[in-house]
DNA sequence: TTGGGATTTAAACGGTTGTTTAATACACTT
DNA sequence: AAGTGTATTAAACAACCGTTTAAATCCCAA
């Protein structure tokens, strides 16, 4: 089996044309069709087909369907970590760092540049977890949030509880991810009128305005909530 | 074909135990399997084997697997609907009218009783959208967003743009639907460590202490944000 | 009791699914 | 050039999919 792929060279450039290793074609065709079709309406005759290999391809590579979407999910969550870069030290100043924070969920889950395929993927995900979600929990997620808990309780104004806590945190989150849980019923919803499918979603308004007006909304909020 | 069904006759109680018609019968059983699995993975068969009915009555009594799906989404809506009470005459004070307007989303996606298997097919559907969503936004959503946005408006300090006033409606939305757009994710990621699926989710705090705090931060939020 | 539409049933339909097989082609060391 | 392990291929596999058919059964008015 061939040792040299895509997962190995996480973290290079996002592969902005076709590999030529037959196992990277697999992953590069499969990410879309999984995205959008979920995983049990994707064939992996039409990934094969995508992919310009053979039907046998998959399970010589992967061993099985499922086994090639854990691979796919893990390539995907590596694209969208490594789009976003983090300041090296955290500022001392908490409602920088709380901005920092939600600037890099948002701009994560948001920022669609060579298709929005891998965002989708996670979010699938993570609404209908298998055990790749466990894993992407443990390894990045969990992290994450005691990063942002921190970044919280700094914020406040007083001492809060853990439940309080949470709270807060989870309407930061909600905050940034409604914009990607839901982007076609959103579009559907914001548009005027019935008109049929315009396909393009509309990236609402410049991403770095938007994670202002969260920022603010946020801090304001946690403030208000903790006085 | 049977005219007396289950969706004719939305509104009363949520009927607790399965429903003596055959039509009936079958959404009843086909709501919590295509919630768990969506549509493509929900098979026709286990479908019928759950409602004890043969596996041509689907056909018979609705055409095909899509208009039973259909039927399902709109008939799951509907419970939900029914069961938030809203205040006959809307507040004359903004911050009132924005606080009911929070604990109707909050409460009708994220109450459970009965089954939670009625939002989670919603939120699926949201995500993921078919014909039966355009429907659900004309009728429901976008009147309910006017209402939002109104109350939003009046609660700002100052007049706001238009896509301010989406991006602060989103905000709101957003904390709320975040508990139901991935629970099972959320209640992985707060558990401390690795407990293998306690299957329950764990209702995180009291409803009305959850939704007091959402309308603090939110109103707070608005302020800050158009000040 | 009888007639006839509505409903339910068992069985089969053609098509597609993921996976396996065995033969072939390839790449590279000895 | 021969040999060897890897990779690819066309074909077939059994299982399952949603749907259809036609016969059997039910129910109720006449």
């Amino acid at each position: 089996m061939d040792t040299t792929s895509i997962t190995s060279e996480i973290g290079t450039t996002p592969a902005p044309a076709p590999p030529q290793h037959t196992r990277d074609r697999i992953i590069y065709a499969a990410g879309p069709i999984f995205a959008e079709k979920g995983f049990e309406a994707a064939t992996v005759r039409e990934i094969c087909l995508a992919a310009d290999v053979n039907v046998a391809s998959i399970n010589y590579h992967f061993g099985d369907k499922q086994k090639l979407y854990h691979e796919t999910v893990l390539y995907a969550h590596s694209c969208r970590h490594d789009a976003v870069e983090q300041p090296a030290t955290p500022s001392p100043e908490p409602t920088v760092r709380l901005q920092n924070l939600i600037e890099q969920i948002l701009f994560s889950m948001v920022v669609n540049q060579d298709g929005p395929w891998q965002v989708r993927l996670l979010t699938n995900e993570i609404q209908n977890p298998t055990e790749t979600c466990r894993q992407l929990v443990r390894d990045h997620f969990r992290p994450f949030l005691v990063e942002l808990t921190q970044a919280i309780t700094d914020v406040a104004e007083k001492p809060v509880t853990d439940q309080v806590l949470s709270t807060l945190a989870m309407s930061i989150i909600g905050q940034c991810m409604i914009y990607r849980f839901a982007p076609e019923t959103h579009a559907m919803t914001m548009t005027p009128e019935g008109d049929s499918d315009s396909g393009q979603l509309p990236e609402p308004v410049d991403l770095t305005k938007l994670a202002d007006i969260i920022v603010k909304f946020s801090i304001a909020g946690i403030q208000a909530a903790t006085a």
